[in-house]
DNA sequence: ATTAACTGATACTCATTTGGTATCAATTAA
DNA sequence: TTAATTGATACCAAATGAGTATCAGTTAAT
């Protein structure tokens, strides 16, 4: 059971490496060069952090990708459910049948409490904070295509 | 995002019923019909169950499966493991590259953290506890063959 | 001994998801 | 004018998830 797919590993270090590169725009080809990403995966889920205002973008020679928002604000379980969609036990709600099985009922009873659990552990994780770790431990700069 | 997938959902609704039916065979077909889930798919889940020892079976006219080991002993992450395999990250461990990347490693970290409450949390849920919250809640008898 | 109700084992099928690639038009700095 | 870039789609292959089908062996009851 992996936690993480592709697109919200890749999305969160892509956004870790932008919120290093903090005030000046970044290309799609030098993130995924420095991060070892292909880019045409990159693009597309760069497109979708756009759309959802956490990016802003440029055309163009020069252009590229610039964070948008505080990246403290930025939380991973924002990005699992952009996408992963929203982190749930499993799809009895989307039924008609709502909890009609009693057993099934105690459970999801039972793993709703271990939702809410994860879900403020992951709430607790965001991008500013990963930035701040990964620079308290590797030095003052995440490896960004000037300094270092 | 789903936390459990079919057959880990049915493989919890079955222990359940066998639990709830301790000391006697019952069929697959019994539990498929009472449960409301697809008799074959039933079938192969609980093959594996048998594989690994959680349940013992008999072939044959009033045959069927039994529950072999204690309910308090069967946790929920058990049933996970075996259907979804060991709940992770992502999958970087896989590869020959062990967080060659730093950024991806102080993510790691962090997430690792959250696995191990996560971890914690499932392990509490057992399906004897879950027989338990079921019977307090219901009566005595989860919905058997017998009296009901 | 025969039969009907079972499990054991395996092999399909089909739809969806996942991870990744390709193409082409529009934009912009040099 | 050109080269570097994003915007927008459309495509592809492999893996996964959910479910079905079949047939041989076993067992209790008659």
């Amino acid at each position: 059971m992996k936690v993480l797919n592709k697109n919200t590993d890749y999305a969160i270090r892509a956004l870790l490496t932008l919120a290093a590169n903090r005030g000046s725009y970044m290309s799609a080809k030098s993130i995924a060069t420095q991060q070892g990403m292909p880019y045409q995966f990159l693009r597309r889920l760069l497109q979708e952090l756009l759309k959802r205002n956490l990016i802003v973008s440029k055309g163009g020679v020069q252009g590229g990708f610039m964070l948008e928002r505080d990246p403290h604000g930025i939380r991973v379980t924002e990005l699992i459910e952009i996408f992963q969609g929203k982190v749930q036990v499993s799809e009895c709600m989307f039924r008609k049948q709502i909890c009609g099985n009693r057993a099934h009922c105690v459970l999801r009873h039972e793993i709703m409490r271990i939702e809410q659990v994860v879900q403020s552990e992951f709430e607790k994780v965001t991008i500013g904070k990963l930035l701040g770790d990964l620079q308290a431990a590797n030095g003052p700069k995440l490896t960004t295509t000037g300094n270092q």
